[in-house]
DNA sequence: TATAGAATTGACGTAAACGTAAAGGTGCAC
DNA sequence: GTGCACCTTTACGTTTACGTCAATTCTATA
């Protein structure tokens, strides 16, 4: 099995296999393609979220990886848990319609949606209070520089 | 030192002390008026940031407490960490102007307004991103039915 | 062939704010 | 004298998504 030099991997007009141009890419590409760590792809396979294929202990991943990795970031992007994400690909049959899976997916997003708004709300609060809070200690402020002022007459 | 017997604890004309009418409240009606758990009042004592008296082992809790808890409770629900609001707190000095204590206050509010603010921009990011997919994916259920139908017939 | 760069597994550490026993004292209403 | 509500301390557990070594192996290239 040919593999794709660390350096000139991202010119990849290598061997065409079986049917379509598997582009195999090692962790380290991967990792800085989508911009996160060894560690974090590793985790995302010991969580069952990701199966690269090897090449002896090396793993190699391909453009069904890739596609997998976007849709766990975005579900992580949108506040989904590793595990909601996996729920919802492990209902992937690329046989099948998929129907269980929308659902599924659709359930858990308006779930989600509704908490994201109430966590805005919960935010809009903080920020209402908090600068409630900085004018009233802004005017305390100002109060004792005045005191000071008049104290150095 | 007398005590406030559990249950008529909210009818409060009992001794006057030194000074003041000093109401003292055990932790379960501390907590329970703040709506906060026993564990929540021990943790927050544990990391200084409460200092209840003490009539032998029972923790006795005044009116200095309970202004501090409001603070502990504001300070959290605009999202600053216990640590935060414990350095605030302990430049606290009833003899002098404080000017310190309002500047850190002001400062580290300044950071958190921004922190949530941010926030806020992620949470909407989000929710438009979430809304998105689940345009998407109802599409998508919408067609998968349709196809349904039209096998059906 | 020597060395650097990339990869591997394993396993403990981290953060925050408490939850949750376990095991035991104290006072009072009956 | 007992049951019950209340209080105490100690200390391990929880959650999530990785970070951070450590020790080792593999591979490529000068």
């Amino acid at each position: 099995m040919k593999l794709v030099s660390p350096g000139e991997a991202a010119a990849n007009t290598n061997d065409m296999s079986d049917q379509a141009g598997e582009d195999f890419v090692r962790i380290g590409e991967m990792a800085k393609k989508y911009g996160v760590t060894l560690r974090t792809l590793r985790f995302y396979e010991d969580k069952g979220l990701l199966n690269p294929q090897r090449d002896g202990s090396t793993r190699l991943y391909t453009r069904r990886d890739k596609a997998r990795l976007k849709l766990i970031l975005l579900g992580r992007k949108v506040g989904f848990s590793l595990r909601d994400v996996k729920q919802m690909m492990d209902l992937y049959d690329p046989t099948g319609s998929n129907t269980k899976q929308l659902r599924l997916a659709l359930d858990k997003s308006e779930k989600q949606l509704a908490r994201l708004q109430k966590q805005r709300a919960l935010i809009d609060d903080a920020i209402n209070e908090l600068s409630n809070s900085m004018a009233a200690v802004r005017q305390m402020l100002s109060e004792r520089s005045a005191l000071q002022a008049s104290a150095a007459r």
